[in-house]
DNA sequence: CTAAGGACCTGTCGGC
DNA sequence: TGCCGACAGGTCCTTA
């Protein structure tokens, strides 16, 4: 589920509760996540203190003094605060138990997401081929439309592609194309310069508005605190397929693209 | 090299 | 009410 902005809603959530604590227990339930959870992992952990709490991509990184505890949250995962003495329910597979007496609970019902230790991430090769941050310096129209030239792919796949741009998933690729009035389905190689300057202008404002909202949640996604986030009920065209687009009243479309749902104004993005 | 599809999981929903 | 298929926020890996 979580796409960016889900993912730094978390970030900012725990960070508070975890920065200058030490860890002082690890408990596996379900070690088998997207990759198995190191069995040596309370080894590792015990005893060292979270300096950091970072993101790169849809990936958390804790910075420990001895190396890097990578987590994602795959489809359906979520992280949690909680106190150390709250019951685990069925699907709550990772805790970090703090000496604060807190609980880092990763709770993961499809189990597509990770629990990773690494001494120098940056090498990592889940992190190392990924393109730049769609909030950051390095992204802009301008890179877009250089990345894209000569390429056949769809828009929206090109944009979705970690490669390119780190972040955008469905929900928000559906919405950025839409307030950027752009058809999914066009070739990426084949958009003008300024309609990528709209299109990265877009994005950034889609994912800043749905940070501020405390993500989105659909079905069970929730923030560091336990609380859902609220941009859903800004969601111009995903999930609405048949409803009057907000600007021109056509119906929303929906297709398939790279076997996601893909929702649109027929009228309104070309 | 790119592109397309399968794989990994569980839960939920709609239709019959 | 029960069963069955389709679908769900991700992304790596294999195959063509």
């Amino acid at each position: 589920m979580p796409e960016l902005p889900e993912v730094e809603t978390t970030r900012r959530g725990i960070a508070p509760h975890l920065t200058g604590q030490v860890v002082s227990r690890v408990v596996v339930r379900q070690p088998r996540l997207r990759w198995p959870v190191p069995a040596d992992l309370g080894d590792r952990l015990c005893g060292q203190t979270i300096q950091a709490v970072g993101r790169r991509a849809k990936y958390l990184l804790l910075g420990l003094g001895n190396g890097t505890l990578i987590l994602h949250l795959g489809m359906s995962g979520s992280l949690r605060i909680v106190p150390a003495s709250t019951p685990s329910g069925k699907h709550d597979h990772v805790d970090l138990i703090l000496a604060g007496g807190e609980c880092l609970r990763l709770t993961d019902p499809r189990r597509f997401g990770a629990v990773i230790w690494c001494e120098a991430p940056e090498r990592h090769t889940l992190l190392s081929g990924l393109g730049p941050e769609p909030l950051g310096e390095a992204f802009d129209g301008g890179y877009l439309f250089e990345r894209s030239r000569n390429k056949g792919v769809t828009i929206k796949q090109f944009i979705m592609d970690s490669k390119v741009v780190v972040g955008i998933g469905n929900i928000y690729a559906n919405e950025a194309l839409f307030r950027a009035g752009i058809h999914p389905a066009r070739a990426a190689g084949r958009i003008a310069r300024a309609r990528h300057e709209r299109l990265a202008a877009a994005i950034r404002c889609v994912l800043e508005a749905a940070i501020a909202q405390g993500g989105t949640t659909l079905r069970d996604f929730v923030g560091g605190d336990g609380r859902p986030g609220y941009f859903a009920q800004e969601l111009q065209v995903y999930g609405k397929p048949g409803e009057p687009c907000p600007r021109c009243a056509t119906p929303i479309r929906q297709i398939q693209l790279g076997q996601r749902s893909t929702y649109f104004c027929p009228r309104c993005q070309t």
